[in-house]
RNA sequence: CGGGGCGUAGCGCAGCCUGGUUAGCGCGCCUGCUUUGGGAGCAGGAGGCCGGAGGUUCAAAUCCUCUCGCCCCGACCA
């Protein structure tokens, strides 16, 4: 063995590490809490940010802009309880060069503040609304305790900021969001994921309402993976966001903000890892096919030049398909270290092919091998990349499923949290203190509360009438 | 930030308790030959101020102090 990999079993927090050290995702880098996320690792943020992005302009309508990454102090503290959120994890610019700033700058946490003082310049008129913004940034947020991809210290994200007209738009406007997110886990990293709105105590620093999509990780913790809120007039009213109306009335606009960020590579990597490694959807896999020759000296050359050839002919089709020829490892090791970087589907072509008309497939999955005639091995990889996609959604969702149950009494709920039973449905009365007193005895916190229509149990866990469903879970 | 563990070659580790020659081992890396359909074999070779800074000592990877970083379990967060 020369790239062991720990089993997920044996320790689950070893083996995600292990994952990203051994399939070249990202590395340490020498400040405290911060990666360098390599090429193979920002080839999937690539083609996952992409997805999102043409998600982003199709569905949402947004443009895409660039805000300055320092805010000064003074913006950041406009809004009470955004900065009381977000001040302890604030890294600040103090100098430049040699000089003290007479203000200091907040390196952002997230854009809120800069993005609304300029707002509040270029909205005057009704006319001026929706004004419908995204952008792609890096944000900075000291966290005590960091781990790669899940919580760095900088990470990346996309931010959208919204204006509108009423706060039934801007409602509106924030559900659609979040129906936008759970198509993008769902269709396009196969990872199913819960959604609803957020408690009181769980929402976004200075947010009327925090909607957000939730996935459960196999090690049985929920991880948050996209937010929504509806900022209702919070931050117009203190950065002076106002438009005249068509009755000419002076009033305050209504606003939402929504983020994604990288920490989905986490997600993905948890959601469809094995002890193997990686294994990524097709949608967001920088190398869908691999293709291996099987070199022997006599024919070493036939092989080569025929395993290029069907590379290329792939590539020309869309598949993003990579040759391994390097002639220092052996087949069986290329076959190991492809499996653990993910890649779908691995095609050997070897000198029996070559006679036969034939390559041999092999899914990342399950291995289940399969010789494909040659002139059919397009079309193959065409109906085989969809239907993977498809069957790593199935046992996400199936693992979701058997991670997640409803229960009625506290002493069961207490027992179960005791370990990490994944998403506990429960009855919930509504009250924030009932929530703080489970989460101080539990360490779970209601991850969402349901939007849809659903059975739930009538009494909370604390006794009282419940008035609506929650799930519960231990979170990242 | 609290509790626990760990920093020695690219990776994984031994050595430390009981200070003492040129600091070892496995994998990887380089060269050559034989190999290649599930992590190849043999031979030769390169690679280290022992995380960093102070101290104790004739002498420090080893003892002491401080510091930085990583991992795990908690409290906080995307």
């Amino acid at each position: 063995m020369v790239t062991a990999i720990t089993g997920q079993a044996e320790d689950f927090s070893q083996w995600y590490v292990d994952v990203i050290r051994k399939a070249e995702l990202a590395d340490y880098a020498p400040v405290r809490g911060c990666m360098v996320i390599r090429p193979y690792g920002f080839g999937i943020w690539e083609r996952a940010r992409d997805l999102l992005d043409l998600r982003i302009k199709r569905d949402a309508g947004c443009q895409n802009a660039y805000f300055p990454l320092f805010i000064p102090q003074s913006y950041l503290e406009k809004e009470a309880e955004h900065v009381e959120g977000f001040a302890p994890e604030v890294a600040w610019v103090t100098h430049g060069g040699d000089e003290e700033l007479e203000e200091r700058l907040a390196i952002r946490p997230t854009s809120e503040a800069i993005i609304c003082s300029m707002y509040s310049k270029w909205i005057s008129s009704y006319r001026d609304l929706p004004l419908l913004i995204n952008q792609w940034s890096n944000v900075v947020r000291w966290e005590k305790v960091t781990r790669p991809f899940l919580r760095t210290t900088e990470f990346l994200w996309q931010e959208g900021h919204t204006v509108h007209q009423s706060e039934e738009e801007a409602e509106e406007y924030t559900l659609m969001i979040l129906q936008m997110y759970k198509d993008f886990f769902w269709e396009d990293l196969a990872i199913p994921v819960i959604d609803g709105i957020k408690s009181e105590r769980e929402k976004f620093a200075g947010a009327l309402r925090t909607y957000a999509v939730e996935a459960m990780m196999p090690d049985g913790r929920s991880l948050q993976a996209g937010t929504s809120h509806n900022l209702g007039q919070h931050f117009a009213k203190v950065f002076d966001i106002k438009y005249l109306d068509e009755k000419q009335k002076e009033v305050y606009a209504w606003q939402t903000s929504w983020g994604v960020s990288s920490r989905i590579i986490g997600a993905l990597i948890m959601t469809h890892g094995d002890d193997s490694g990686l294994m990524l959807p097709p949608k967001v896999a920088p190398v869908q096919v691999v293709v291996v020759p099987i070199i022997f000296d006599a024919t070493k050359e036939k092989v080569l030049a025929e395993s290029r050839k069907l590379a290329e002919e792939l590539n020309s089709e869309g598949i993003a398909c990579k040759v391994d020829d390097r002639e220092g490892q052996t087949a069986g090791w290329k076959f190991a270290e492809w499996e653990m970087r993910g890649v779908p589907l691995r095609l050997e072509v070897g000198p029996k092919d070559l006679e036969k008309g034939t390559v041999l497939s092999v899914r990342r999955d399950n291995r289940k091998k399969e010789f494909i005639p040659r002139d059919g091995v397009s079309a193959f990889i065409k109906d085989f990349l969809p239907a993977f996609q498809q069957d790593l959604l199935k046992r996400a969702e199936e693992r979701q499923e058997a991670l997640t149950q409803v229960v009625e009494d506290y002493g069961e709920f207490k027992h179960l949290m005791e370990g990490r039973p994944g998403f506990l449905i429960s009855g919930w009365c509504g009250d924030d203190a009932c929530e703080g007193k489970i989460q101080e005895e539990t360490k779970a916190t209601v991850r969402v509360i349901p939007l849809d229509e659903m059975d739930f149990p009538k009494k909370c866990l604390c006794g009282k009438k419940a008035k609506r469903a929650a799930y519960y879970a231990k979170a990242y």
